[in-house]
DNA sequence: AAATGGTACAACCGCCTAGTG
DNA sequence: TCACTAGGCGGTTGTACCATT
């Protein structure tokens, strides 16, 4: 017999991440670390696809994730990967280690596409130094390239293995493969990575709040609860905490010590709630640097035991007990 | 100021392969 | 060996945003 079935069609939620989302996954995987994306939905409350929860990790929330403006390099090397290898997208973004395949897709679909059609029917050729369309470079050439690039990762991968030398090589190169294999220590520094990509995403978020954000906010109060009671409970859908995005948001970035997080975030704490604000002044000093995500357990779990103060602008609370 | 069309990107869908019982 | 699933991958879609009319 197989498996059991990977998650059940119904009920599954779709659509947008919502950053109350993001960290429940994230705190899982810094508790569990990547894999078994089965399991996440169930043991995290998340009401995703377990390959939802993947593709968000993979592609938004991993460390050491660049996102948005690609380099004319970068440029330059997806065209000449893109003539050699195709479609491949996966194998083209582990030579740019700091993309993902999907951002590389989206980037060739959308730029680079028209960008290269337009240099043909124009009969430019190129597209600058070293980059034609017209001409490629040799296939020859380009493979002696590639395998210069595998040898010098090989290299790389040995050297931030090798017990003299601990660093989080994961950071600069996530594709690593020992990513979640190394000390607590590292991990701490990966972790403050991605959550970085989170500040990035509640930046956003706060700028552009949706519609539906108040709705997500409770599930996600619901799975906190769950995390912090360590409990498998499903997410309910009942209750509506106030404004707990940008209370979040600012929660979580006193408890990072983001700097990226701009003027913009800071109007929120004077919003903060008595809790919020004792857990900022308790969170401040070297977070963001070692366990940041051990405070935010605590957080959560202080969460969990004071959650029967909260209220939500006049409408009842609902907490799952 | 409103309507329309184009663009960019996040997320989903479906297929394939490797692994498991 | 077979049946079945998880995970990975590439293609496609939905939608928010922006520019133009």
């Amino acid at each position: 017999m197989g498996r059991p079935p990977c998650c059940d069609k119904e009920g599954v939620k779709k659509g947008p991440w919502t950053p109350e989302e993001d960290i429940i996954l994230v705190s899982y995987i810094q508790e569990h670390g990547p894999g078994n994306w089965r399991a996440v939905p169930t043991k995290t409350g998340l009401s995703r696809c377990s390959k939802s929860c993947r593709l968000r990790w993979t592609n938004y929330l991993r460390p050491g994730i660049k996102r948005g403006n690609f380099t004319e390099q970068e440029e330059k090397m997806i065209i000449h990967l893109q003539d050699l290898l195709g479609n491949r997208w996966a194998a083209i973004a582990s030579y740019l280690p700091q993309r993902t395949d999907n951002d590389i897709k989206n980037y060739w679909n959308t730029h680079l596409k028209k960008k290269l059609k337009k240099l043909q029917t124009g009969s430019e050729g190129n597209l600058g130094e070293g980059f034609s369309t017209s001409q490629p470079i040799p296939r020859g050439q380009w493979e002696r390239r590639l395998q210069t690039d595998i040898h010098m990762a090989k290299r790389a991968l040995s050297e931030a293995l090798s017990p003299e030398k601990p660093s989080c090589l994961s950071v600069s190169n996530p594709s690593n493969s020992s990513f979640f294999s190394s000390t607590k220590q590292t991990q701490s520094l990966c972790y403050a990575s991605s959550a970085e990509n989170i500040a990035r995403l509640l930046k956003g978020w706060m700028k552009n709040p949706p519609k539906s954000s108040c709705t997500n906010s409770v599930v996600t109060q619901n799975s906190f609860n769950n995390i912090a009671a360590g409990g498998t409970d499903t997410a309910s859908s009942e209750g509506s905490p106030k404004g707990s995005s940008a209370e979040l948001s600012e929660t979580f970035e006193s408890l990072f010590g983001f700097e990226s997080l701009e003027s913009s975030t800071s109007e929120f704490s004077q919003s903060l709630s008595p809790e919020a604000t004792v857990l900022q002044d308790e969170s401040k000093p070297d977070i963001g640097a070692e366990m940041p995500f051990s405070l935010l357990e605590k957080w959560l779990l202080d969460d969990a035991g004071c959650q029967e103060k909260v209220t939500c602008g006049g409408d009842p609370p609902v907490f799952l007990h």
